[in-house]
DNA sequence: GCTTCCTTGTGACAAAGTCACGCCTGACGC
DNA sequence: GCGTCAGGCGTGACTTTGTCACAAGGAAGC
C-alpha cells in the first residue's frame, strides 16, 4: 500500500471532514508514511516519541510490563485511530510511559513531532480532536482500574471471550490472553477449564467455543 | 477568606506568573469564589461539570465506587491544583466518570464551564498548562494500573504509611486506608497486625507510629 | 534425527477478597 | 441516668487469585 491521498485520508479519518481542508493538507505534507509488520516492538516505555502515529490499516496494543514480567493491555489502536499517549507525551514532552506492539502488519503516517506541536497550535479542529480522543482514553483508563481492582477474573474473562470471538469462535492462547487481561497464564487455564465444566465453552486445539452464541 | 486578587491568586497558581497577564485578568473576572466544609460530596460519577475548580485552599480527593461498595481513591487535588477530570469533561463536554469528595474545608474559584472554554481557545497559555496536567496526570493512572495489577497490598500499604505519615505518624482510620487502596478493610487490618508483629509499626488507639521513622 | 522455542497442564502453596458475627465507642434523644 | 444507633474494628472460615516448580507436547529450523 501507498501513502494515502487526501480522499484515502478523509475516508480512514473521517473525523477531518468537517474542519478545514488545510489542515488535512498540511497533516500529509508533514508526514511520511511508514508499513510494519505484525508482532514487532513499536514503542518502548521511556523512550520520546518521535512522532504521532496515524493508522492507516491494522492494529498495535498498548501494553504495560510488571517487574516479574506480567503484562496487562491497556487498550488497542485501529485504522483510523491515533495512540492518545503517544499525542499527550509529544505535546508535554515528556517520556513515553508504556509499550507499544503490532498485533497485524500495520501502516502509518507519521508526522515528526514538531510538526505536530505546529499543526495543534495553528487548527482549532485538530486541538478539538485531540480534546476528544484524550477525553475518551480517560475514561476509559479509569474503566480498566475499576475493571482490575473491582471485578473478578472469570466475570472479566468472560467478558473478553464474548467481545473477542467472532461467531463465537477465539482462536487465541492463553498466554495472550493473560498477557491482556493482566493475569497469569495459570489463572486463564484455570478458569477455562471452570467454564468447559460448567458447560459455557468447549475446548479443542487452538479453539475456544463459546456455546450460549 | 475572600475571593483572591490577582497577587494572591498568583501566589497559589504560579504557572500563570509567566503567562499573559491578561489570562489571570480574564479568569479571575469570569469565575466566582465558594467554600466547602470538609467530607463533603462536590462530584457524582455520571453528572456534567458546571465549572472548573481551581483549588485555592484545602483538598479533595477523586475516587470511584464499585457496585458492592469498594471505592479506590484516584488521585487528590491540592491548593493551586486543578482536577485534571473536571477540566477535560468540560471540554469534551462528557459526564463526569468519577466522584469528588472534600478532606479538609476547601476553597475553590468555581469558573464556568462555558467562560473556561472560550479561555482556553483564546489562551495558548492555558492549553499549555492543561495539557501539562493531562499528561502528568494519564501518566498517574498509568502508574496507579501498575500499583494494583501488579503490585502486593502490603507494599502499597507500606508505600501509603510512609507517604502519608507525618513524623512517623498517621491518624487514619483502617476503613479509611481501605478506600483509598481499593481494598477491604479486614485486608488492612491484618496487614497492620502483621507489620506489628514484625516490629515494623506500633499500634494504638487512633495511631499507627513508624518505626524505621 | 536433533535442538530450541513457545504453549500448556498440574499440584501445592501464598496472598488477597468475602462473609458472618460480635464487640466497642461515641453521639443522640429521652 | 438509660437505650439505641451508626461507625469502626477484630476474627475465623472460606473462596478467589497469583506464584512457583516441574513436566510434556508441538512446531520450526538445522
Amino acid at each position: 500500500m501507498e501513502k494515502p491521498d487526501k480522499d484515502k485520508f478523509l475516508e480512514i479519518f473521517p473525523f477531518f471532514r468537517k474542519g478545514v481542508p488545510n489542515l488535512v493538507r498540511d497533516l500529509l505534507a508533514c508526514s511520511h508514511y511508514s508499513e510494519t509488520g505484525a508482532n514487532t516492538i513499536l514503542q518502548l516505555e521511556g523512550q520520546f516519541c518521535a512522532s504521532l502515529g496515524l493508522m492507516v490499516f491494522g492494529e498495535k496494543r498498548i501494553f504495560k510490563v510488571s517487574e516479574t514480567g506480567r503484562e496487562i493491555t491497556l487498550y488497542e489502536v485501529g485504522k483510523g485511530e491515533v495512540c492518545i499517549l503517544n499525542a499527550t507525551c509529544i505535546l508535554s514532552n515528556t517520556p513515553c510511559p508504556v509499550n507499544a506492539e503490532s498485533l497485524t502488519k500495520v501502516g502509518m503516517l507519521l508526522l515528526p513531532a514538531n510538526y505536530f506541536c505546529n499543526l495543534i497550535e495553528q487548527y482549532q479542529d485538530l486541538r478539538v480532536y485531540i480534546f476528544s480522543l484524550i477525553s475518551q482514553n480517560i475514561t476509559s483508563m479509569m474503566d480498566l482500574i475499576m475493571e482490575v481492582v473491582f471485578r473478578r477474573m472469570d466475570e472479566r474473562l468472560m467478558d473478553y471471550l464474548v467481545e473477542k470471538s467472532e461467531e463465537g469462535k477465539l482462536f487465541t492462547s492463553r498466554q495472550r490472553i493473560a498477557r491482556d487481561l493482566g493475569t497469569a497464564r495459570e489463572v486463564v487455564s484455570r478458569l477455562l477449564k471452570d467454564f468447559e465444566r460448567k458447560q459455557l465453552i468447549i475446548l479443542s486445539k487452538d479453539c475456544i467455543e463459546l456455546l450460549g452464541y
